[in-house]
DNA sequence: TATAAATCAGACCAAAACATCCGGTATATG
DNA sequence: CATATACCGGATGTTTTGGTCTGATTTATA
């Protein structure tokens, strides 16, 4: 079982927090990303040629050529992601399963999960990828 | 993707609280319950069969069989359900995927997230069953 | 005691998620 | 201009999850 996120959109947040995270704004090839992040790098560069098409992400083509964060980081969340990849249904929809889980109609953990999931929406929202640089080149270093 | 629940457990979730919402404690058909819940027969026939060997429900064969909860509804939580379906590995593995995420090797949102699991572990242990009955008969009178 | 109605075990099938492979095209660099 | 190296698109393969089917067994009840 994922914790919340696809392995898809996990690899996506890495990736990107890792590009971000770079001083120069050189393309670095899926296959350093891949082995940095000890992830499979033709599933990586999938993810990666995903997100160009978001914007978050720009690719370079041929000799040299490799993937680098597409604007400034102060201007990317974490949401942008997890929007581009997994999309957002997780916010809209009942922790439970039951349909039609509303304020009209709530299950029996509607309030609380409510509470937790704007939260979580929060944590993924109120910062931008240039206020996990540090705390990314932590991780990775240690990795 | 999931919320964070697999399919089985939600169904599970959803199947047990309807049983522990019962006034009586006489068995209830898989099919009864199928129906109530518009979610397959079948599918939730095994997860219930599943449930019998952690004491959480138990069944009867035959005619004029099913399922009922196993024991006092204030005496199951909702974390029992999950551990015995989904497992409790999500409350321990890192939000973005990144390996061992622990406070001594950080990943950017570790704290942040890790608040936010505390807190839906704590939603799903502090109360019991029967403190659902409301709430779970009121949902279900509307599905 | 025959029958109908249910669980149970295990095989099976389908779809989604996860991952790899290949052939094409772009392009930096020698 | 040749070559090596990278992305790109699409097909393919694998694994997990979600869901169905069948046949055996159990058991209430007519």
């Amino acid at each position: 079982m994922t914790v919340i996120f696809s392995k898809k959109c996990e690899y996506g947040l890495q990736a990107v927090l890792y590009l971000a995270a770079q001083i120069s704004r050189e393309v670095i090839p899926a296959e350093v990303i891949a082995n940095k992040l000890s992830i499979p790098k033709e599933f990586v560069s999938k993810i990666l040629q995903s997100l160009t098409e978001n914007g978050i992400v720009i690719s370079q083509k041929g000799k040299s050529g490799g993937f680098a964060i597409a604007k400034d980081p102060k201007k990317i969340k974490l949401i942008d992601i997890v929007a581009a990849i997994d999309g957002l249904s997780m916010f809209n929809n009942c922790v439970m399963g039951f349909p039609n889980c509303n304020p009209e109609n709530p299950c029996p953990l509607h309030d609380k999960w409510g509470e937790l999931r704007s939260k979580a929406y929060s944590m993924l929202t109120d910062e931008n990828l240039d206020n996990f640089r540090e705390k990314t080149l932590r991780k990775i270093s240690n990795l």
